[in-house]
DNA sequence: CCGACTTTACCGTCCGAACAGACGGGTATC
DNA sequence: GATACCCGTCTGTTCGGACGGTAAAGTCGG
């Protein structure tokens, strides 16, 4: 039956099912990726995830709720990779701004696997969207609360980095590794060299 | 049937046919905006267009014309309000990239518009997004090749301009009326007070 | 009476969801 | 330590409905 599937079996019970549902989890964003948001579908997923459509409804009782469980999954690991890249960075100069921009250098694959997620779940239901919007808020809190950040440098970061990785979910015309590496390069200088931005500011008006 | 048709009567044909196409690509967005794109139906967009099915297959013979349809339209649009916009800066400090991030200090009904439409058009097929692709990268070639305007500083122009819009897509955390201005102010200045952007860099280095 | 436009009626497909039950490890009972 | 039972996990199948698309007839101005 299932040609991708080869489950292990003889786990323990409660061990089978978690990584049933990663595999599903797995499954899901590989569909979108490859195939696109429209074939997103119970029986293609489940498919892929080497599970029947009844074992798929077992762990997701709804098409939502599988997108639910998608960007639960796809944040978690984008924040978490977002703090350990943020450990690298001086605080005293908004490590969190920096390790924001830093982060979309290259595309990687949980900012690829976010993206899709996001656009799956704008495609289905808006609604699905409000805990992943609060996430944002959170973020965007943190980037004001940096220290020794300007808000409107704090901001001027989450645009750039939110913008690549948009840019990059619908191929707008992406830039080359080394175009967002000097653009990422400038926004980062404009972060650290405090004052910067007001300074200039001034001058201009 | 139709409460929103209210469909002119006793018009030239040729005049009523136009019409009919465009209250159909009006409908399509509205359907969008206030439904979610997994209600884009045939047969909502047609009812809300005050016509019936076969009549909207008579203008686009697919739901992939009637995205393509929206996304000429809406593109179209788009392009020509840059330009307007851009006749009204300093050619010599980058006008087009001036344009481009200004443009989004508050959201347009046009830039609405687009972005449902990219959005639409994702969630449908990929492919349907080549020809507005094509555009953007005609925008990216026409920011770099402005008067006095580095390159880094154009794609930055760019991912801010993109960027604002598609958060402001997704409702991902979107920044106040007076964030925007002051963040498009910042790299407004950043452009027009040329080599700031290379000084920066090289301050910090 | 031609051709642009519109309608009504219909079809085949696919999708999300529900359902009844199979399997099999753990646990209690004796 | 064998037996019986339970429950988490998963299977295969079925179903109602919605969707995209087709076909053909009808309308009306010029």
């Amino acid at each position: 039956m299932g040609e991708a599937g080869e489950r292990p079996k003889n786990l323990p019970v409660q061990e089978r099912a978690v990584l049933t549902r990663d595999r599903i989890l797995q499954a899901a964003t590989e569909v979108i990726i490859q195939e696109g948001v429209s074939s997103l579908t119970l029986d293609k997923v489940a498919a892929r995830a080497g599970v029947s459509k009844g074992g798929f409804l077992y762990h997701f009782g709804s098409k939502d709720a599988l997108i639910v469980g998608l960007l639960n999954q796809v944040m978690g690991v984008l924040d978490s990779e977002l703090n350990v890249l943020a450990d690298g960075f001086d605080v005293s100069q908004g490590a969190f701004a920096l390790a924001y921009i830093d982060y979309v250098r290259e595309p990687t694959k949980a900012a690829t696997d976010t993206a899709v997620s996001i656009l799956a779940a704008a495609a289905v239901d808006d609604d699905l969207l409000d805990s992943t919007r609060a996430t944002f808020r959170r973020w965007q809190d943190r980037l004001c609360q940096d220290d020794g950040l300007d808000e409107v440098e704090a901001l001027l970061a989450r645009i750039v980095g939110d913008g690549l990785w948009l840019i990059d979910l619908f191929g707008l015309a992406p830039p080359t590794a080394e175009e967002r590496s000097k653009v990422i390069d400038l926004v980062s200088s404009l972060i650290s060299d405090h004052g910067a931005a007001r300074d200039l500011i001034g001058s201009a008006e």
